[in-house]
DNA sequence: AATTGCTTACGAACAAAATCGTATTTATGC
DNA sequence: GCATAAATACGATTTTGTTCGTAAGCAATT
């Protein structure tokens, strides 16, 4: 298990950070192209947030061009874990089942997705 | 479904309706002397802090007597699920399945709750 | 080389949340 | 009724996050 050097990302940062994992990589330009479709907000916003990440560790970025490429320094899958286990601990009180059950009852999944959530399920059991 | 009137709770102020969806009802000195076992802060800023979620809305109190009494104004459950909802957006693509996933590979369930979890799929299932 | 159009840099304003200090209220015991 | 102890009220400050305006750099086109 590695300590996470990572502050918790705030929501905006979350919100490029999907991008960015969805990309790849990405200039500020699109980023902010794709930020668009759900919010409004200025360039030079969607600009400042991302040199503040990139001061905070968050990303990196390659400045050799006059356009900047920007890349994840934190995994989608780490983050998704950090964040789960968070909520895990603040709203389920420590019981990940608690937080399982939830999502199952409260939330549509079809049927191919409930046989791969049963094939998990049997694996875990037989450790 | 209900529209939700709640805004959704801060840090601050999940952990405080914590303490109060397990107490069931408390005084600012008790939620001040539960909070106190994780985090340092003064008895004046728990107080601010239980005004201000009285101010939205977020608990109600009986201030008939000179300690008032807080209470929650919001279940547990329409939090965690309104929690989750946003967190299988935001982060899971808005497949619940997915959180499921997660939830089940990185933590720990023993097998009485993978029994638990395996009938609710079958239920499931059945629809 | 000047104009244009994009880019980054950066300070500043704004907003929301958290923290605390101090004043005021209130119940209780003397 | 007064002092005391504990509670609330509330303004002020600090911190963190978000937003934007403006300046400055740079490359391509004229």
């Amino acid at each position: 298990m590695q300590s996470s050097p990572t502050h918790k990302p705030t929501e905006s940062e979350l919100s490029i950070l999907k991008i960015l994992w969805d990309k790849g990589q990405a200039s500020v330009r699109e980023v902010h192209e794709a930020l668009s479709e759900h919010k409004i907000s200025g360039y030079t916003t969607t600009l400042k947030l991302m040199q503040i990440m990139f001061e905070k560790g968050i990303v990196s970025r390659d400045a050799s061009s006059k356009v900047h490429i920007y890349r994840p320094n934190i995994t989608k899958e780490n983050t998704q874990q950090q964040l789960v286990g968070k909520m895990i601990t603040n709203l389920f009180g420590g019981s990940s089942s608690q937080l399982v059950l939830q999502a199952l009852g409260n939330h549509q999944i079809n049927h191919a997705e409930l046989a791969e959530i049963e094939a998990l399920i049997a694996q875990l059991k037989m450790k």
